[in-house]
DNA sequence: GCGATGTAGATGTATAATGCAACTATATAG
DNA sequence: CTATATAGTTGCATTATACATCTACATCGC
């Protein structure tokens, strides 16, 4: 089988590479007030709960230091405070503030209107597919 | 109509964010021997024929002055060669040579190949919607 | 209990991508 | 012919990142 000549693979490939151009664009001048490191940061310990930067830096395949700059980062905005763990001194977990979420919830709207636009005049069916898709591809990226 | 809280938006705005983080983390290392910027150049310039930085840094979304380099790097690695505009001798089109073809195609074969992995398991219509759905929302997102 | 080794996180340093501002050279308009 | 606009380049600063190293604590083997 000749995956490589696969048409829709091909296409797949094309646009995810144009995709990251766009949306790095995009997302480069900030919608609402976090930084794109800082939304997704903010995002996943609201989803998931206080977790340590390790843990952190496994879920976005950053590297611990880079993980680690930021949350002192969005520590010292007041978005996070750490939470010392109390069966490790070494660890602790990062919990969000009453102003990170704040932060969160506002930057999370400005970014849903900008897609909004973007997914003007698809169908319903159109979107909910689009977004399981995405969802689909990213959890097989993360194991890989 | 409450457009931010439909859930379908909601999850492309989120699965946006990861996808971005995942693969710019993935193609950080480089699959072939291009990097992401001088792979998606050449594409362009493959798919389109001979451009000029301001055509290109548009079509991008990206500065002038980030695609001059870019542009500079690929000509020094004579993976493109400048075609002076006979009616502007300000301008010039980058034209893909020989050498830049033979990369563009490794890399784009390792792309693709690194993309079959992902997509395994998928039905043919799931890859083929998939790559219809971020070609659909490319279109939107150049225009905007 | 204590020394050896492992682990969570921070910090020093280097690199790469990028944008903005200033510059050069050419083109076009009045 | 002068003034202004435009294509592209370059200087400079910023940001995100990785890798290597360091510190403090934990755990394991004895």
């Amino acid at each position: 089988m000749d995956m490589e000549d696969d048409g829709a693979i091909r296409q797949v490939e094309l646009e995810l590479a144009i995709l990251l151009r766009r949306v790095t664009a995009m997302t480069t001048r900030r919608l609402g007030t976090l930084d794109r490191a800082a939304y997704l940061l903010l995002h996943r310990i609201d989803a998931h709960g206080p977790e340590g930067v390790k843990r952190l830096a496994q879920a976005f395949g950053l590297d611990v230091s880079t993980v680690s700059r930021q949350a002192a980062a969005l520590e010292a905005s007041g978005l996070v405070r750490r939470i010392p763990d109390p069966d490790d001194g070494r660890a602790y977990g990062l919990g969000i503030t009453d102003h990170g979420l704040a932060e969160l919830q506002a930057t999370r709207r400005a970014r849903q209107a900008r897609i909004a636009e973007l997914l003007e005049g698809w169908t319903d069916e159109e979107r909910t597919m689009f977004g399981e898709l995405l969802h689909k591809f990213n959890q097989r990226a993360q194991q890989r």
